[in-house]
Parts: structure tokens; sequence; C-alpha cells
RNA sequence: GCCCUUGUAGUAUAGCCCGGUCUAGAAUUCGGCCCUGUCACGGCUGAGACGCGGGUUCAAAUCCCGCCGAGGGCGCCA
């Protein structure tokens, strides 16, 4: 079978009039008007329109829409109104046939629900709104290495099978290795901070895992963490490394992907900067003006972020947080030792990111780890690389799929992952 | 773990509250016929559905109960 072709589809253009080209793609429609017919044939990188006429008519046979094809044909003018040129098919091959019924619609005149779209999501990105989704997602990715690469950042794969749940917090999925118990990482933390001694800027985008029942559109079992972590700099330097990630993000998808813009529906905005910074004091007195009575050293429901976000619409810093809320490895301010240099990063009631300057001392990580009640035995493995000369550092973890919900203003993070993981979902 | 909503052809829906008019309607998809410039082509025609189980009733898509599926919220979430 030749599977060859000349052409993508966007290669071809109305300049080419009376050449022949060969091309493939999947039929997104057919419409046959007695002794002519009209198909509209896609790739990943457009839709061009073929005609069919009078004796060619038999090319048609065993055609249907998604299946794909390979088509050949000369490029002629077209009084299409939405091409102006179009391809005159003298072969048409079948090289794989869609069957009837399909369970969803790709072509996305009736828009699917989500859970039949999830269930046949390969054929899912058929439909130009959901691939525009994950073009956008790629183009996110690229930006954000683009920007850490270029301060120097690099880039590391840290395990995701670890042998100790001993991080505390949320609970882990746990697996048999080899005859020992294991577990699946719920984030980089302790090896990217690691990590600094020698390579001094470091980040990873990757998977974990959190084997928490969130029935939530902001919650999955298995989501995508942008980390780093970086010597010699402070939470606000690592803040604003955030930031201009985000900045980046934003700019870099709304001037360069127009057409995923137009194909989902949505203006993607560049937010002001620098973004606005809150203290977790300045929001207990915001939330009191509200009426909204919180103890210092509670932590922030929902609906008082909810609250939060409203007097502060977009994105924006909480600073300063308490030490009580915030876990073993995060530094304290030096003018207030109840207090700390960590941060999460807001947009309105959603956390999008949260991260800190980290304890660089192991007498202080050990103490620290005795007073949230947890056994430095099970951390001697990490402890034991702060005698090495570990540097002052600092970092943040950043969940990828809820900045795309934010990206693309939508409110479901299912939306933005390719096959998500729920307590309710493992497959496909 | 708790709460709310929901389930009708391949898809997406109307009907349900207020039982009989439902032989379940319109759209799209699919099949057949007609059509040489469509562009959500058009015209004619055909096929295709009440999640499963029980109950109430003369009568259930409609009311009740259970199960299963789905969506959402709360909680959980260094």
């Amino acid at each position: 079978m030749d599977i060859s072709r000349t052409h993508l589809i966007e290669e071809l253009n109305s300049s080419m009039e009376g050449k022949d080209v060969i091309f493939g793609g999947w039929v997104v429609d057919l419409r046959k008007l007695g002794k002519m017919a009209f198909l509209t044939v896609r790739d990943v990188t457009g839709m061009c329109q073929v005609i069919v006429k009078g004796d060619s008519m038999s090319l048609l046979e065993g055609l249907n829409r998604q299946s794909v094809v390979r088509v050949l044909g000369k490029i002629q003018a077209s009084k299409a109104k939405d091409f102006d040129f179009e391809v005159s098919a003298t072969e048409i091959q079948v090289l794989a046939k869609a069957e009837y019924p399909l369970p969803i619609d790709p072509i996305g005149r009736l828009e699917s629900d989500i859970d039949n779209r999830l269930n046949s999501r390969a054929l899912d990105m058929r439909n130009q709104k959901t691939a525009s989704i994950f073009k956008l997602r790629s183009k996110v990715l690229a930006s954000i290495r683009e920007t850490l690469i270029k301060r120097k950042f690099i880039e590391i794969n840290t395990p995701k099978i670890i042998g100790s749940a001993s991080e505390g917090g949320s609970d882990l999925f746990d697996l048999d290795y080899f005859g020992q118990k294991a577990y699946l990482a719920q984030s980089p933390q302790l090896y990217k901070e690691q990590m600094t001694i020698g390579l001094e800027r470091v980040f990873e985008i990757s998977s974990f895992y959190r084997a928490e029942k969130s029935h939530t559109g902001r919650h999955l079992s298995e989501f995508t963490s942008v980390d780093i972590e970086a010597a010699m700099m402070d939470y606000t330097d690592v803040m604003d490394v955030l930031e201009s990630i985000v900045v980046d993000v934003f700019k870099n998808t709304s001037e360069n992907c127009k057409t995923e813009q137009h194909e989902i529906g949505y203006e993607i905005k560049v937010p002001n900067s620098p973004f606005e910074r809150v203290t977790y004091t300045q929001a207990l007195e915001e939330l009191s003006s509200m009426d909204i009575k919180i103890e210092f050293g509670e932590d922030l429901q929902d609906s008082h972020l909810r609250r939060l976000g409203e007097k502060h619409p977009g994105f924006f810093f909480l600073t300063d947080w308490p030490m009580k809320l915030k876990p073993f490895y995060i530094h304290e301010k030096d003018d207030d030792p109840t207090l700390s240099r960590s941060f999460d990063l807001q947009y309105g009631y959603l956390e999008l990111s949260s991260g800190g300057r980290r304890l660089h001392d192991p007498e202080q990580l050990r103490s620290r780890l005795k007073e949230q009640d947890l056994d430095p035995s099970g951390f001697e493995e990490h402890l034991k690389t702060f005698g090495w000369g570990m540097p002052p550092h600092s970092g943040w973890g950043m969940g990828l799929d809820r900045l795309m919900t934010v990206l693309i203003g939508i409110d479901n993070v299912r939306e933005v992952v390719l096959y998500p993981r729920d307590p309710d979902r493992l497959k496909p």
C-alpha cells in the first residue's frame, strides 16, 4: 500500500493551479449532488475541498466520513466560499475505513458530553475544538521550557516509584515492588531539592499521583506538575520566575495560536504584571472586613478563597503563610518565626502553585520533622545530602492542568487532560 | 465519606413537574431514490430510543423503591 504524499494540506495553495498533488487525511464531510460531489478532507495541518465529477463519480464508492483516504488530483481554482482552490480528484484510495456508527460525532456540530468523549478520546481528537486544546497544551509546555532554559534551569526526571511514604499529607497509591512496598510519587519535592547541590537550577514536568477521593473539576488522581528548585534564590526570586513563566505562556499562545483560539471560541488575554501580592495576614484582614473571622494559623477554605478571589480577580500571590500550615521543609521569616517564606499563586479561588524558601540546615530540618510528628529516621536518605554542602534554595510546584483551564477559560481539568484519572475513571 | 442533579435512537435532544393525547416528536447521522458548484447543499423516502429490576395503577417514558451509569458541589487535598 502506497501511503506517500507529496504535500501536507497547509502546503497546498492557489498558486499551484494545474499541479498534480497527492495528500492524505480523513474525510470530514461528503456532499453528493447528482453527478458531482464535494468532500472536505483534513490532515493535522488543515482542511481542503476535493471535487469529483462525471466519470470519476465511481471514486466515491465505499467512501464515508471519518475514513482515512489518500487523494491524487490536480489543483484548480474554486468557487467555494471558504476555499480559494480545490483539488479535482483523479483517484481516491480508502486506506482505512471508519465504522458506523461511531460513538461520538467528531464534526462537533453536536457536542457530545464529556463522558462519551473521554470514552472515545482518540476519536475526540478529530474534533477541532478538542484538538486545539491539546495543540495549545503542547505550545504551553514548549513555552515553559523555553522560559526556564533561558534562565539556566536544567530539566530533570525524578523517580515516580518511591520507597517511602514519609512526606505525610495526602494519601499515596501503594504498589508491590518485587515484594517491597512502594508508592507512586506525589511530588518530586525531596529529589529536586537534592539536585540543587550540583545542578543549582532544575525543573521537572511530569505526572504525579494522589490517592484522594476528590470529586471536583480541579482534582485528578494523576496530574501534571511543573516543578522548579533553584539554589541561591529566595522565595520572592522564584515567584518572579513563576510570574514570567505564566505571562510568557499567555503571550506566546495568545500571539501564535490564533487558529486554536478561534476553534475553541475563546480569546486568550495576557494578564497584567506584576501580579498582586497579598500576605496571609492581609487576607485575614480583608476577610474580617467581609465579616469572616479567621484565627491566625487557620487554613483558608475554598469558600474563603472564593471571597478573596472576588476581591482580587485574576492572578495574585498569597504570601507569608503561618509556619504551622506549611510542610516541614519550609523556611521561616527572619523577622517573625511564626511566618514562613512561602506563597501560593492563585487565580481567583483556584490554587495554581505553591512554593517557598526551603530549610537547608540539616539540624533545623531534623527538629522541624519532630515538631510535625514525623520520624527523622524515615528521612535519613534525604537528610544525609544536606551535610554535603546544600545551598540555600527555593522552589515551587504548579499544576499544569489547572493552568490550562485558566488559559482557555474552562472549569474542568478533564477537558485538558488526554486520559484523565479520577476515583471513578481508570479507563481508557 | 456526605449532599444535589441526571439517565429517551449512533450523537445531541422534546416529552416527565400535572399518568391516558406517545403508535414517543423535531434535528443530525445512516440506507434508498432525484439532483453538475455544494459549502450545516436541497427534495422525496426508509431505518433507528424510554439504563436495569421491582412496585403503585384500569393505565407508567411520566409516580415510588432498589441497583447500575453519568454530571456537579462539599469534605479531603505539604
